[in-house]
DNA sequence: GTCTATAGCAGGATAGAC
DNA sequence: GTCTATCCTGCTATAGAC
């Protein structure tokens, strides 16, 4: 692991393309030669600068991941205190559209969404990046922010599940666009990414859109 | 490809060896020795009975993946059928009861959504057995079971969001068992599985549980 | 810091004995 | 059908010039 007192451009480029290339096709099918190409420099690059493959990939998400996920959420809380309050509603829509039209661009997101996916399928050292220092302080203060709107009888782990299923929704409307653009027909252009921030705040408020007298 | 006249019990081994390391690491993090050592037999075996390790992968979804869910519809509809009336209650219970309890032990069941969630993220020539041959023809059934429950204002993609919804959550909670563990705290038991089946179908049919003073 | 060249190894696939 | 031995390609990682 060399000092980082010269110019870095490289470094930047090699984390921006292994970025990329990890997320479209995982770790194994990621080779270092495809990595130094993207990034348009030489194949030592990646051992000079990271060391060797695996501690790339982890700079990745240290250097790359885990601010992205900050912007996020510092979108969800400038988003939750333009609402005025912190009624679920509030809370659901704000959550939604940090994730899903939120301060990333498409590509951003769809890199972001895919990480995470390979990081739970496919745990690493960055598991504990993406579980403990993100996704857990996350649903926590979710889980406390909603507390005193819900039941009495609903417990702790009720509360958390029911926020798991609300992240499960985004994660996978993010994660799987092909299937769901096969069956839905269409593609996830602006306003369809509209409706679904709709559809998941709608969902997660009431559930199925049931008559009342069909229940 | 060769002629299957004969004795292939060595074939049956290499699908099941291959499945579960396939599911377990992803394509490309498995080697062919891998698979051959699994399955007590030599290396040459999965070139003679498959041609190529893809081919093997394809034969896995083909002979292996594609029975399990039908087993998983069938078991849907037995469900269903036992329930004498088809409410969206109903269909919910049964379709929740068939992914996460149903007729599958527990490693099959994993085994049987990473390699689902694996084609998502890394689609080959097997996505098409996942979303033409499976999902989508099951999502198109659950629309048309619920279409007549919903408020008339629901157009078909609605419909299908909601579907989508509610399978996202159980795929959700099937994949990523790991982060769900370290958030709630505890391990994939019996009894959980119990309680989590019984969140999604109230959560499906009724969103959050928030106190009706304060919706 | 960046490059070329290459060591050293593991992968998929095949030929040919049995 | 199953095995051993082997080919050859592609990989990660390193040594050393510039």
């Amino acid at each position: 692991m060399p000092p980082d007192n010269k110019n870095s451009m490289t470094q930047d480029r090699l984390l921006k393309s292994a970025e990329m290339l990890f997320a479209q096709k995982g770790y194994d099918a990621v080779s270092v030669r495809e990595i130094t190409n993207a990034a348009k420099c030489n194949l030592a690059a990646v051992n000079y600068h990271f060391g060797n493959k695996k501690t790339l990939y982890l700079s990745v998400f240290r250097e790359r991941w885990m601010p992205r996920a900050q912007r996020i959420r510092a979108c969800f809380e400038e988003n939750l205190a333009g609402c005025g309050d912190t009624s679920p509603a509030s809370v659901i829509q704000s959550l939604a559209e940090a994730l899903i039209k939120g301060p990333l661009t498409d590509k951003e997101r769809l890199c972001h969404f895919q990480l995470m996916i390979r990081e739970i399928t496919n745990p690493t050292e960055a598991f504990e990046i993406v579980t403990e220092e993100t996704m857990k302080p996350s649903f926590e203060g979710l889980g406390q922010l909603l507390q005193p709107y819900l039941h009495e009888s609903i417990d702790e782990e009720r509360a958390l599940l029911n926020i798991l299923s609300i992240f499960s929704m985004v994660l996978y409307f993010n994660f799987a666009r092909l299937p769901v653009s096969k069956i839905i027909g269409h593609a996830y252009d602006q306003p369809f990414k509209d409706r679904l921030v709709q559809h998941i705040v709608d969902f997660s408020l009431s559930g199925l859109p049931v008559r009342e007298n069909a229940k």
